[in-house]
DNA sequence: GTGTAACTATCTATCTGTAGATAGACAAAT
DNA sequence: ATTTGTCTATCTACAGATAGATAGTTACAC
């Protein structure tokens, strides 16, 4: 059943936000879809094969979303809105982003997982800036784009870590209002 | 030796800093200070107990540092650098914070560790009101003091998490900008 | 003072469990 | 026939943890 690859990287994923990848053993995964841990081999060959799809994975999946709303015919405010919903949500899940996560976990992986990981972040930054660029109008702040867009993402990374730890959205509802005050002054 | 559990505390938080617990052994840690790993269990019987131990010596150190910090005769925005400043060092040696690593294993720790850790940014947000508070003339923000405490907090853990894949001090830097704005207008 | 009990800090040796990984058989699908 | 996906069975390595022995040190009773 050729499915049975997506169930693995669907399960690897929600294990993955909530332990991280060393939380994460071939025989619960295994476990968790219905197949033998010798199984999740033939699809995944060694555990980093299995962290860099679930990067990519993942990856494909936010800038999907973030295609979605730089395409509306949005304010900026509005777009950062949206931003910061996609993280909201994972932390009202109690999980971490995947790539933050793995982001702790940064020395242990290996090269391929590492150049990946750090595309995301870079991808993610070159889209903020690009936001940011497409609406200079509104755009009122005194720091340049690329301090700004990595001022939005790290505090989102931060406040997902903080905000399951001490429950509820306190810190991502905190980078809200910060973020705005930023962006578009007062 | 008494003084071997002290090495042993040093050199798991090091360890810890970098690898995080799931990536800390006994044995590697006795290896790292030339015992065997069974005399570690003689100081620390389970691994939650080191985890205590580390999260409670991490404190205790961070604390003292914001004592020192706290009873300057500075101005509001030398003691917020100077606060910055630590995480800064911590970047430095490419570093996570000891306990924005346990935060992202949370999942895996004890109760107690667990306990532990929310003190920990639970007191840093208590201590960062205080000092907003005790220089009302100078706090410019229309957001509430917790609300900043909170984003300072955890932006800043953020910004360890990313500047340590991609290199430099570029997310510390950022924020170091933004909570200025922030706190005291523009 | 000496003897003894308790404590401290380590060791050797070992247990049990689990990790990732591999080999080779097998059945179903193409 | 070959590829695909799974299985059983097994390997090696290493994890945390425990038992029991062994010195060295300290405390105290006599």
């Amino acid at each position: 059943m050729a499915q049975n690859r997506e169930k693995l990287e669907a399960a690897a994923q929600e294990m993955v936000q909530h332990k991280g990848m060393s939380g994460l053993s071939f025989r619960t995964l295994a476990a968790e879809v219905g197949i033998k841990s010798s199984s999740v081999h033939y699809h995944f060959p060694e555990k980093s094969d299995l962290g860099s799809a679930l990067i990519q994975r993942y990856s494909s999946e936010f800038f999907a979303q973030l295609d979605v709303i730089a395409g509306r015919d949005d304010t900026l405010n509005a777009k950062i809105k949206s931003f910061i919903d996609i993280f909201e949500e994972v932390g009202r899940q109690n999980k971490l982003c995947l790539c933050g996560m793995m982001a702790a976990e940064y020395e242990q992986l290996s090269s391929s997982n590492r150049q990946l990981l750090c595309d995301y972040f870079d991808n993610t930054e070159k889209w903020l800036i690009k936001q940011l660029e497409a609406h200079k109008e509104d755009y009122e702040s005194t720091s340049n784009r690329k301090v700004i867009a990595r001022m939005i993402m790290s505090s989102l990374e931060g406040a997902l870590l903080l905000d399951r730890i001490q429950g509820g959205a306190r810190h991502i509802g905190a980078q809200r209002g910060v973020i705005n005050q930023i962006v578009f002054g007062r």
